[in-house]
DNA sequence: TGTACATCAGTGAACGCGCGTTCACTGATGTAC
DNA sequence: TGTACATCAGTGAACGCGCGTTCACTGATGTAC
């Protein structure tokens, strides 16, 4: 239970929560620290006890966002085991699911400019994600003859850059452009197709 | 050949000229209106003289590349007629082509939030360069028999969210996110994938 | 061709604003005895 | 349990800055006669 009065208790990850939220709503340039401060019922200044400065405080909420997802997406693997098909779908559902239920972190994390080489923490949460995809469509291509096989990782490419493109242009409604079909039916039918292109599921299915 | 002395003779274009560079430089917001007026030469409030303000200015560049991308994705129609599937690969390579080719117009028409309907010739000229790739989509699913044909705008919303992923994550140089593969060619075997698990082209291939 | 004048694209100074950051400070918390 | 004191998370005032926008102006251009 947080701590009241002129301690806050949690001001830390108050700021972060109030990063996000501003983050999501205005932008991840329209953001501003001390806008961030006000909504945690603070003085600019006492970001500083925290943070480092703007960046930094921008950086800590992407390398929450990293954990999550990587953990999320972790959990849909393991979910689908043991068959690879269905571990892989799931990843893939989970990276929608993430994006909406998380578009603050999404965009602290994708459309920031903060570098996933900022800090080692932020790498590692950022390759930790990055390898549950590819572990997942490395799985799944063992089903591919070896001789046609592409490699896990331009595998996994392909079907984040799917999965980025259906958020960027479907999932959040961006401004004046109408989605033609509900995110997520698209990126399965586009998945779907996709497997069915490398042979990994019936082609009458 | 533009006039020289007092009068500018082509501050209009010299000013979106300006704004291009910047917002690719910049990003989609760290892009000001005064750095533009500088950059042509020209006091900030010249601006005023041929637009409404800053974000009108970013429009009319949002607006430009439309209709560059719209004629660009039409030539590429075209080169590949009467092949439905030279078509449709040409249109998507033209798409990779415009957004490496003006990063500045990708940026102002994709990332900086300026609504498609802001105007009816933006959200015209939006809508024409769509229709190609719809019509490039259509004609080619004509050879998937009707019965399991997806619409063509699902279709196209494929291919074009595809393309926006790999433009995003890979063929920008994202701060830290270094690319396994060329762009151009992780856009190429997606499609390639793509297209076979549609049945139109060799599985074999 | 030369002059008078209207047009209008630019200037430059000024504005109010919110930003990120710094600093000396203050007052609440927690610990030692 | 009570008191003295160290710690440290916050305050609030101040800074320099660049922003977008406005305004009255000026001087170059182009046209009418």
């Amino acid at each position: 239970m947080p701590k009241q009065g002129y301690h806050h208790g949690n001001l830390r990850q108050a700021l972060i929560d109030a990063a996000l939220e501003l983050i999501e709503v205005r932008g991840p340039t329209g953001f501003t620290l001390s806008e961030a401060a006000k909504q945690a019922g603070v003085t600019p200044a006492a970001v500083y006890r925290h943070f480092e400065g703007r960046e930094d405080l921008i950086a800590e909420a992407a390398l929450q966002g990293y954990v999550i997802f990587a953990d999320l997406m972790d959990a849909a693997y393991n979910s689908g085991q043991p068959s690879a098909l269905k571990a892989f779908e799931a990843t893939s559902r989970a990276y929608l699911a993430f994006a909406r239920a998380n578009p603050g972190h999404y965009i602290a994390m994708f459309e920031s400019g903060i570098s996933v080489n900022r800090t080692p923490d932020l790498a590692a949460a950022a390759n930790r994600a990055n390898n549950v995809l590819e572990q997942a469509a490395g799985d799944l291509s063992q089903h591919i003859p070896a001789e046609k096989r592409p490699p896990a990782s331009m595998f996994s490419a392909h079907i984040w850059a799917l999965s980025h493109g259906v958020v960027e242009l479907f999932a959040r409604n961006s401004p004046g452009r109408a989605s033609p079909f509900p995110a997520d039916e698209l990126l399965e039918s586009g998945i779907g197709i996709y497997l069915r292109g490398l042979g990994l599921v019936d082609p009458d299915g």
